[in-house]
DNA sequence: TATTGTTATACTCTATAACTATA
DNA sequence: TATAGTTATAGAGTATAACAATA
């Protein structure tokens, strides 16, 4: 957004929440503001890459999680329930991708209730084309250590089992 | 958003990155989505904190930095800076603290083109307010222990580093 | 010329509520 | 009754571009 500041401002805050009488929570409070900057930063990597392909970081998350479905085809719910968003954004997500010619709806053969979102072959070719510029342009160089990165996972997800995201 | 999953999305999600041949970025693809994860549930932590006070995660940014301001004002730009968020958002963010009551704006002593954002003692003490809640609610239940913390600050400061936010 | 900030506009994603259809 | 999905509507944040005023 601009040029680097001279001193960290998460660092800075730490300080002044220890000096306000919040020494109890400061550290906390660092770590998650900066989880918050990191993601910032991070998501505006990846919506460089997608956006030449036409795609939003949402609806690549769909055409990814679709892609890995054995038949390439998951009902609205389980997308939903997987990709933890509101019904809503799948349904926009799909409205999108559909138009675009990247997924179909079709209906489940048992339950009338519920829709199939299908990847078709436009979906598919470009669900790899992105994740291959992902992997080159922004998980191949993320800046994290090897170590780090195991850290990362092992911390995050046990946050994650803590908040409820799934039992394991 | 609904039960928890049995398994771990993100764990799963590496697992097929290395079963489809991405096996040396599936740890690090699986470190940024959990950040990205993370990201969410800490902030609907936060905004289901400051909701009853009228406020969002972007208007409490804007009024926590000014309250540690030392004369409690800061310009446009430099909380643009700080924040680390785009000019326009800024102006939209103080629109709707100055209409709240919350921050004013004032000419700059000096220099003709610059807005000083004050806040006001109603302001202030929203500011505090919401500090105190945040630090009971989110901060000081976290969930992450104390080396975790820790380790996170030093592995997302390295990045934030590299990444450009500051030099230190 | 460069910088600061505002305005207008547009596009995400998200959320609530009301609704239809099916189980 | 409960579940699945859609629609309508609203709100938040973000971004670009054009612009005014000042340095």
């Amino acid at each position: 957004m601009g040029a680097p500041l001279p001193r960290d401002p998460i660092a800075d805050a730490q300080r002044n929440w220890e000096r306000h009488g919040w020494g109890d929570v400061a550290a906390p409070m660092a770590a998650i503001t900066a989880i918050m900057r990191t993601q910032q930063i991070l998501i505006a990597r990846i919506e460089d890459v997608l956006k030449p392909l036409g795609l939003t970081f949402a609806r690549y998350e769909m055409l990814a999680l679709l892609s890995f479905a054995r038949t390439g085809a998951l009902p609205m719910s389980k997308a939903s329930a997987l990709l933890q968003v509101h019904p809503t954004s799948v349904t926009n997500a799909v409205d999108r991708l559909e138009k675009a010619g990247y997924v179909s709806r079709a209906p489940h053969p048992t339950d009338g209730r519920t829709t199939l979102i299908e990847l078709t072959p436009e979906g598919r070719a470009l669900a790899e084309k992105a994740t291959a510029a992902l992997n080159a342009e922004v998980f191949g160089r993320s800046g994290f250590t090897g170590d780090d990165v195991e850290s990362l996972i092992r911390i995050l997800a046990d946050f994650r089992r803590q908040a409820g995201d799934f039992a394991d």
